[in-house]
Order: structure tokens, then C-alpha cells, then sequence
DNA sequence: TTAGACCTTCCTATCATGGTAAGGTCAAGT
DNA sequence: ACTTGACCTTACCATGATAGGAAGGTCTAA
């Protein structure tokens, strides 16, 4: 299978998936006489891995670990304690978002939103820190 | 006042002093005689205006825009809608990531954690999708 | 006079991804 | 057999916001 075959199969593109190379984070492809990459069904598993890994947001790092723990059938343990780190790192994340979604919101809210300059938002803007 | 001290006062770095002028989101500097950059307390006022509206997650793009209203003093209207949109963006991040986070909490706590290697996160990863 | 703290510009890197250009290869239709 | 178009290759550039460094000029205080 040609490169094209497995960026759609996999749902990873053909540029990621030379990338992805190119960062050693998969192994390189074999190489057909042509000098086309070429792919089989492990290699599209794999791809596929790193894509739903990527939707998950993990980090590209925790990828290369997530794919080491899976190919060598690593015990869960390891696996699990990956995910939750970053099942910790994401509520940090939304925390830090709705702190300041609220804030805005909150000075939105106090803003007249009419004619007049006089505005809460720009105000808390310029304010010291 | 010198970049250094305008970037110790604003908490904007000279760095990114440099930067901003470089990209036209803060005016060109005044030079003196020796071709250092001189700022006076107002181009501080609005480095600081800057780097609080980053603090608050605004794109560029957006900071350009609030800045015009705040320097314009333009009808709070105007700044109301920027902030809100900006609201809307962080409510929907904020679900992506509350979606992430229970998903793969879900898996976490549905993984044994121990030795064996079966692991409901890696199969979910490795699943077609 | 000299040390060192400051300034200048220019170049490089990050991270994951997309684009494009110049060229080689293959398969199907004429 | 030749052309067309779809595919492949490598290599380079761009993003957005920030940081780091090199090479060199300037200022201040000892």
C-alpha cells in the first residue's frame, strides 16, 4: 500500500505520516523499488493509534510512550498512569480556562455595551496588574 | 525610559517589545540620539494593556482590535462584542476539553492498572475510529 | 581605562501542521 | 507509442507567540 492508501485508511495525512517518520515517532517505512514508501495493515494500525492519540490531545511525547507501552504489551499500570496525568494536566487546563471565561463574562456583563466609551472591560485591560 | 525598564514595568519583555513594533501592534518607538528606543509612561500604559489582554487568552488579532476601541475610546459596544465572542470561543474549548478529560477519565478508571497488559485505553486508542 | 550592564539587529528554534515547487513514476486512454 | 493525470519523492517556507543567542555598539561606575 502506497502512502496515499494509508493516509486514508489511517486518517493521518500523507505529510504527517513522512513527519511522523521524520521524528523517528514510527518507524521508517519500507521503501518499494520505485523508492515509494509502503505500508501494510500494522503500519496503518499504528498510524491509527497516533491519530486518536492526537485526538485526545496528548502530546506528542506521551504519544512515543503510549506506542511503546501498546507495541510491547506493556502492563496496564504504566498505560493508566499516562492517561491520568494527562486526564490532570486537562482539568488544570479547563480550570484555568473557565477562571478566565468567568472573568471575562463577569466583566461583559458590567459593561453597558452602548454609545458611551466608559467600558468595564477596557478598563480592567488597562488597569495595573 | 529605556526598553529594559518599559519591560520591567509593563511585564511585556523587551523581546517582545521588539516584537510587537515589528509587527505593528504597538507603534514605532521614539529613538534617542544613540538609536535606543524611548518609551514614555503612556507607551508603557499600553504595553501593560497588552500583555494583561494576553494574560486573558485575546489573539493578537483581537488585541489589535481592543486596542484600537481603547485608544479611540470607541462606544463600549464595539469592546462588549470582542469580549463576548471571546467568551463563546473559550465555552467551546472548554467543552472539547471537558469531553476529552471524561472520555479519558472513563477509560483510566475502567483500566485494571495492574500487570496484565490488557488495557481499556489502549484498546479504545487502537480502535478503528 | 576597563568591566559589565545595557542596547542594537539578525538568525535560529520551538510544535504540529499546511502549502508549494520541481521533478520522478505509474496506469489508463487515445 | 504517447499523453494525461494521479500519484509519489525531497526540500523549502509559513504559521503564532515566544525564547535564545551571536556579534557588535553604548553607557556608567569604579
Amino acid at each position: 500500500m502506497n502512502i496515499g492508501q494509508a493516509a486514508t485508511t489511517s486518517g493521518v495525512t500523507a505529510k504527517m505520516i513522512r513527519y511522523y517518520e521524520s521524528i523517528g515517532l514510527v518507524p521508517d517505512s519500507k521503501r518499494s523499488a520505485n523508492g515509494y514508501r509502503e505500508y501494510g495493515a500494522q503500519d496503518v494500525h499504528r498510524l491509527r493509534f497516533v491519530r486518536r492519540s492526537r485526538d485526545f490531545g496528548f502530546s506528542m511525547q506521551q504519544i512515543a510512550n503510549l506506542l511503546g507501552l501498546w507495541e510491547h504489551k506493556r502492563p496496564s499500570h504504566d498505560v493508566k498512569e499516562i492517561a491520568l496525568t494527562h486526564v490532570a494536566e486537562l482539568d488544570e487546563k479547563i480550570q484555568h480556562l473557565s477562571e478566565l471565561r468567568n472573568t471575562l463574562k463577569h466583566l461583559a456583563d458590567c459593561c453597558h455595551g452602548d454609545h458611551r466609551p466608559e467600558c468595564p472591560i477596557l478598563e480592567s485591560l488597562s488597569g495595573k496588574s
